[in-house]
DNA sequence: CTGTTAGCGCTTTCAT
DNA sequence: ATGAAAGCGCTAACAG
């Protein structure tokens, strides 16, 4: 019986030979319903293969159900990871998820022009990205609760890592392997041009160094926009330097990668002639034996769901939540050498 | 003026003086209202910010204008690029996408057993995975439209490349070379043990071996679950073969990474002493200089989308549509070197 | 515990 | 071209 949807709660209550009204008690397992009924309208409700209309049940009772996920670029790991993570245990509770993939920046400021979520949601999550000031203005519009998954969004509460903790557990890895001369290639996002997408990760490098007693050379620092094909581009910008690093810090593995991919076919070693750590412990990670700093990004995605969850239920919680980042020492990094026993280390 | 949904379209018709039917035609510009009034509404409500209630209106149109995703493993770049592009489409033809992750096969029969997203949707689309018989009964209760992505799945019309043909290049390549000793990595899923998921992708090796006058050896033959993991697993055991292969023929790139990963651990080289192709140009393959056949995954998810809106559109299409695939030959794979000219190949 | 009665906010005949 | 009125399918008082 296919398009068993056109059976309405009043049938349902017909051949369980009770109200409507009851009906609905007894489906939505509300009080004030014997057993013995609630049981019978159950039985009939399974048998007929009966659902409620969601848009029915909406409209009378107020509520949605829903929560808005905008995510910038669902093709990748990192937000892949962060909606499994947030569908799970919003599924959990009973809400769907309405995916809005914002891919460009031309998607985003349709988005929230549009606000195509309005009235369909009772939350929504930004996912990993900056909300600038008029989006946000715009966003309020939609009167619903807001929080921000994996990366820092004062306007919101929002669970991610430490970047500036992360970072430093990063250079600082670098530096207790001795190396002085510390590339950074940095990533922007190319759909947000001029803003640091993660300062953190920038300052701790600052910090790192000036802790260690070691100047900033600029000309180590080169940022470039997010991926690969870029940081193959900042490491290819750093080994043209007179005076090349020994080592690198990438804001992020896949960046690393493709600096990496530009050491190898330099024909420099990855370790003996070039360190490079990064952060995110990405899947493939640990088969290019990438030294790195893991973040754990599905776990960010429940903890940012239960605690818009918490938000929804009218509880407090926490403004920020940071979940821990840990070095994962891997074969791309090691101890300086000495000149003398250094081979081929410049180029 | 925040939660401004609270206006209904009454407030609207009131401000606009006219009667609530009159802005209801105005704004879903229905025939049958002048332009001056239409302006005037229309006007208005974007003056007080008005959007209709999707439920409402839902519930008095019978309508929905929403789609289910149903995706596997969205944190993997291919679920993601083929949500990207289904997503675009979708998007700008108007209807909202949910999303349904079932992530393993715990999820998968909750998704089938419970339906959650009966009477919410108008389509469904699955996404890269084969539905079972059970599960295609299940979803007929749905009674709605129902198409699949990237994968071929006999009953539903879909889209995706063709595992044969793209199988051969692969193959082919590689006896081009001059390997005769070609090893396979399959790929199964964990989440479907005994379900060959891409059929296509092993009988095109045994077809092109019969065709080059190859026997096939069952030993040079290894499938894995999915996973840069199990590759490296798969080619172990291939190495540890008396007589191990020249080349490898993997089913996926990220198989082809755990893979590779091995044989550099294992002091081999890529492609001196091995060659290596595989399936899919992964975003990250044209820097591990991986030999791979490319195929257009957003544009399958376009493609599927657009299928899936004539079908609703009540327009036949095709039950089956493939899109091409390209060999793009990078740094794994190289001429077969005879004996002689061979150093080191055999551990 | 159960039935009756109003709506929820919008669309859509059917008149005018 | 516009308005009045009757629902769409369900839930939430309010009685009993």
């Amino acid at each position: 019986m296919p398009p068993q949807d056109k059976l309405e709660l009043a049938d349902v209550a017909r051949l369980a030979g009770v109200s409507p009204a009851t009906a609905s008690r007894a489906l939505s397992n509300a009080y004030g319903v014997s057993p013995a009924t609630r049981a019978r309208v159950l039985e009939v409700a399974e048998r007929v293969n009966y659902v409620v209309s969601p848009e029915a049940s909406g409209l009378a009772r107020g509520t949605r159900q829903r929560v808005a996920l905008v995510v910038p670029h669902i093709e990748r790991w990192f937000f892949g990871a962060m909606v499994s993570g947030l569908g799970s245990v919003l599924r959990a509770a009973g809400f769907d998820v309405l995916l809005y993939h914002v891919g460009d920046s031309e998607d985003r400021s349709r988005f929230f022009e549009q606000l195509p979520a309005r009235r369909k949601v009772d939350a929504v999550v930004v996912v990993a990205f900056p909300v600038a000031d008029e989006e946000r203005a715009r966003l309020e519009l939609m009167g619903v609760t807001v929080v921000a998954a994996g990366g820092q969004n004062a306007a919101y509460p929002f669970v991610c890592i430490d970047d500036h903790a992360a970072a430093r557990q990063a250079v600082d890895h670098l530096l207790q392997l001795r190396h002085t001369r510390i590339g950074m290639i940095g990533a922007r996002d190319p759909a947000w041009p001029n803003w640091p997408v993660r300062p953190g990760r920038i300052q701790a490098y600052y910090d790192c160094l000036e802790a260690a007693g070691i100047e900033v050379d600029p000309a180590l620092i080169s940022t470039v926009d997010w991926g690969p094909e870029h940081g193959a581009e900042g490491m290819a910008r750093l080994l043209s330097l007179r005076e090349p690093p020994t080592a690198v810090y990438a804001h992020s593995d896949e960046i690393a990668f493709g600096a990496m991919s530009v050491l190898r076919r330099a024909g420099l070693r990855v370790p003996q002639d070039m360190s490079i750590v990064a952060i995110d412990d990405h899947p493939l990670s640990a088969f290019l034996d990438l030294t790195t700093v893991a973040q754990p990004v599905p776990e960010q995605g429940k903890l940012t769901a239960q605690m818009l969850l918490a938000l929804l239920r009218g509880e407090e919680t926490d403004q920020a939540m940071h979940v821990p980042t840990k070095l994962v020492v891997r074969g791309s990094t090691t101890r300086l050498r000495s000149a003398e026993e250094n081979t081929g280390a410049n180029m």
